[in-house]
Formats: C-alpha cells, sequence, structure tokens
DNA sequence: CCGTATCCGCGAGGATACTG
DNA sequence: CAGTATCCTCGCGGATACGG
C-alpha cells in the first residue's frame, strides 16, 4: 500500500530538496530551539553561537517558505519579529531534536571510536 | 540534572562537529540504508542516486572513524566490502529515518506552503 | 531591531583517471 | 569492485554596510 509516490533517494524527486533543507547544521538547531516556544531574530541569534546574520536569515526564509516556521512582525518601533513553528514544523522537531540530543548524549562514544580510528591508522592496521 | 556538559549550540563545543558531520544529506541518506542490513559499496552508490564515488568514499570513512559504520573487507577477487551499522550506528538511525521519511510524507504540505508563499510575494505582501 | 545586498574567500564535492 | 589522488568549479556562508 503505498502512502505517496516520492523517493528521497532519486536525485529528481522533489523530497530531495526539502531533505537538503532540513538536513542542515542550522535548520535543526533552529528548529530544536523553536521547540522551546518562539523566538525573536536576535535570540536565536544570540543562542547559535557560530551562526551569521545572514545565513540564520537565508534559514527562516527558507524554513518559513516550507511552511516549517511561521514569521510575525509587531509594528513597534523598532520592529518586534517572531519565529515560532507551525504545526507542520511541529512535526518534525520529533526526529530533529532526537538527532540533535544524540550528538551530545554519544559524543563520548564518538570520541571514543575516533581515538580506536586513528590508533589503527598509525599502526597501519 | 546534567547529564552530560556537552552543548550543541556551541561554537566550541566538539559535538558541534558530530553533528554537522550527521546533519548531512549523504550521511542521513546512507545510514538509513544500512538499516535495511549490510551494503556493498557499489550498492550503495547504485541506490543513492547523485552522490559521487568520492563523496560517498569520503562520507563512508567519517562514519567509520565516529563508529556509527563498520567495515568488512572480504579476500574475494576482485576484493568484495560490506558496509554496516554498528551498535553505536543503530542507535542513530531511528532518529535519521525519521528525518528522511518526514520529506516524503510532508511533500504535499510543502509543496503547498512554497505555493502560498510565492502567491503572496507575487500580490506584494 | 530586523533584513537584505554586495563582495569574496574557501572548501565541499563532481569528473576523471589510475592503483590494487 | 573498491579506493585514492588530482584538478577545478561553484555556491555556501562569513564580513560588512546600508535600508526600513
Amino acid at each position: 500500500m503505498m502512502k505517496h509516490a516520492y523517493d528521497v533517494y532519486s536525485d529528481r524527486c522533489p523530497t530531495r530538496q526539502v531533505l537538503t533543507r532540513i538536513a542542515d547544521k542550522w535548520a535543526l538547531l533552529i528548529l530544536d530551539l523553536l521547540r522551546a516556544g518562539p523566538h525573536r531574530f536576535s535570540a536565536l541569534h544570540r543562542r547559535i553561537h557560530g551562526i551569521s546574520h545572514k545565513v540564520l536569515s537565508q534559514t527562516l526564509k527558507k524554513l518559513e517558505r516550507d511552511g516549517l516556521v511561521s514569521r510575525t512582525a509587531f509594528p513597534t518601533v523598532p520592529v518586534t519579529v517572531e519565529y515560532a513553528l507551525t504545526p507542520l514544523g511541529t512535526s518534525l522537531t520529533g526526529a530533529v531534536s532526537a538527532v540533535a540530543h544524540w550528538a551530545e548524549s554519544n559524543m563520548d562514544a564518538v570520541a571514543e571510536a575516533q581515538r580506536d580510528y586513528d590508533a589503527r591508522q598509525d599502526s597501519g592496521g
């Protein structure tokens, strides 16, 4: 029973573009952050260490276009903007956060694997 | 109660490197494929449409170094090589597959969101 | 505060060819 | 079949500056 005809393994399938967008360091971190609630642009920028102004803006725009994130501007002065998850975006955050958290939870095991691997290389393994 | 001192939001934290590696289109597809069982190099190459020989090789090497994937060479002629998930790798595939599958399951909603967004741009929204 | 435009360096990654 | 090396391009993404 086919639920959909999409195939992310295919070069031509539009799902590949979507995957490219969400299989991205910055997008993952943004989506994970928004899980806790709406955030302002500057708040996201402050929390996500290392992302540039421009790339944060670009990434948010793409996520908004894909319907994962909503953007709300309040007519204050200067303008206040809030980004939040849409229901569609929320449906992805479980998986996204799991990936992000995995890195933290398994860092020790990864580091050990790297040491083993490198040692094997040194000894001509 | 802190379970670990790692913070993926920090630029300097080693988890950021790990995230960078797994938050990657090709790595996600490889890990998802290996979920079904061991695969040979050429099989992976055939299934993952659009990946180059070189990048597949590089990505596998990194995943192997991080302890997510194991590499087994059989002394046939020509040599046969099998890639498989390690237990560590298996612990990540749930989240990884969820992300990959999400793209397929929600493609229609994403496409609709894109149409809406683009229409709003055209009408000077 | 938020966003976009411009410039530009750098490295990911594709094509190709060669080794084992 | 599996893997590496070389070359080269192309666009991501950082810095900066300016507009709203």
